[in-house]
DNA sequence: ACCTGAACACCGTTCAAGT
DNA sequence: ACCTGAACACCGTTCAAGT
């Protein structure tokens, strides 16, 4: 039997708080690289836990993504509010601040917007926090929408929901179509994406404002 | 030593054209699980060849990948040209028709719509004939808004570009919320989903109309 | 209560050997 | 030329055994 070289003479037992230290792992490894294919076991290692250790604390992979959503749904949430009490308090300004925090956190943080927005990797009903904040950004964006149609800006005739879904839509076609890599096919260059995406998104919202308000 | 049941006593040793059954049989497993998440072992499974077979057609998972969406992105093209052969000539309405039917290939066939759009999943540099197909319905994208441009029907101050790119990402945007199940969180029933997905594009697309052309 | 580590049934991929 | 099937290094997940 040859002898064993400690990994880490001093490591614990216990981990401590093995559960966190999971997501936080599991959110890190995502983001470096790029992408939500990750192995429990690779999170598991980094860590320097046995395969098995996640699974006390996560009963499936998906249970562990579920987790990252949940976080990742809050401080998306964060960032859109924080977007909004920055801007001036008119409607249409209101509507571009909540498109341009809900962009800014999913292109600083791609893969966690991968995860949020891959409903077939974890159970979405299942979360009562990922509802709560979901549901949170998404009011906020209707009533605000209600607000520009009552004041003028947006078509009164279109139902406030079916203009929430269509610019919600716009917003997210730019960023996947960033985060999958697909804007070079689209006449713009890697270096001019990011602002471009964002600037075409305050086109969109501003050619949606009625001729009249402007 | 065992008596070999025979799985398949006519089976003949060589499959005859494997290549493209395995093509075949990943669209067909693909669209069955509603997802690009099926393995190259069980693609060999169902056509009866062994676990090492494909990779003598294909070296690498990421090629089959490639290969199915080759095809794909054929016929989303041949989709697209039969929906603008088939509409009115004037350019708003080309421009609706190419939209119903870039959305209704996806629509139809959301899984393939997924691997087309997965540009991770396999290297799209290095196919001639993707981006044969690809750059053709992108082209006839920029001509028609181009024309739609001219003619006075869309803001010419607005870069050619830039407008395709907007519509484009709204029409991304509305089938991969569709797809990826996020609909039902933005108060769109089941059943309702296809058909309001293209009501949305529709309205999106007059409501860039400029209001003198209407 | 929490973690280990072997085990199981899977993967993608390789490659000597077979037809 | 094409395919088999064992082999390798991986997975997610389970569970008896350890601390």
């Amino acid at each position: 039997m040859p002898a064993k070289q400690p990994l880490s003479q001093s490591r614990p037992y216990h981990h401590g708080n093995l559960k966190q230290a999971l997501i936080d792992m599991a959110v890190e490894v995502a983001e470096e690289k790029g992408h939500e294919e990750w192995s429990v076991r690779e999170i598991a290692r980094r860590l320097g836990v046995s395969s098995g250790a996640p699974f006390r604390h996560f009963p499936t992979r998906a249970s562990l993504m579920a987790a990252i959503a949940e976080e990742a749904t809050l401080r998306l949430r964060l960032v859109v509010e924080r977007e909004l009490r920055r801007a001036k308090t008119d409607e249409i300004s209101q509507l571009k601040a909540l498109a341009r925090g809900f962009m800014h956190w999913a292109l600083d943080n791609p893969a966690q917007f991968r995860i949020v927005s891959a409903r077939r990797l974890f159970d979405f009903e299942a979360s009562a926090s990922l509802a709560v904040h979901f549901n949170q950004v998404r009011d906020t964006t209707m009533q605000l929408i209600n607000r520009a149609q009552l004041a003028g800006f947006l078509c009164q005739q279109t139902a406030t929901a079916d203009l929430a879904l269509a610019l919600r839509a716009t917003a997210y076609g730019l960023l996947r179509m960033h985060v999958d890599g697909q804007l070079s096919q689209w006449q713009v260059s890697p270096a001019k994406q990011t602002k471009h995406v964002m600037a075409l998104m305050d086109m969109v919202v501003d050619a949606m404002v009625l001729p009249r308000a402007r």
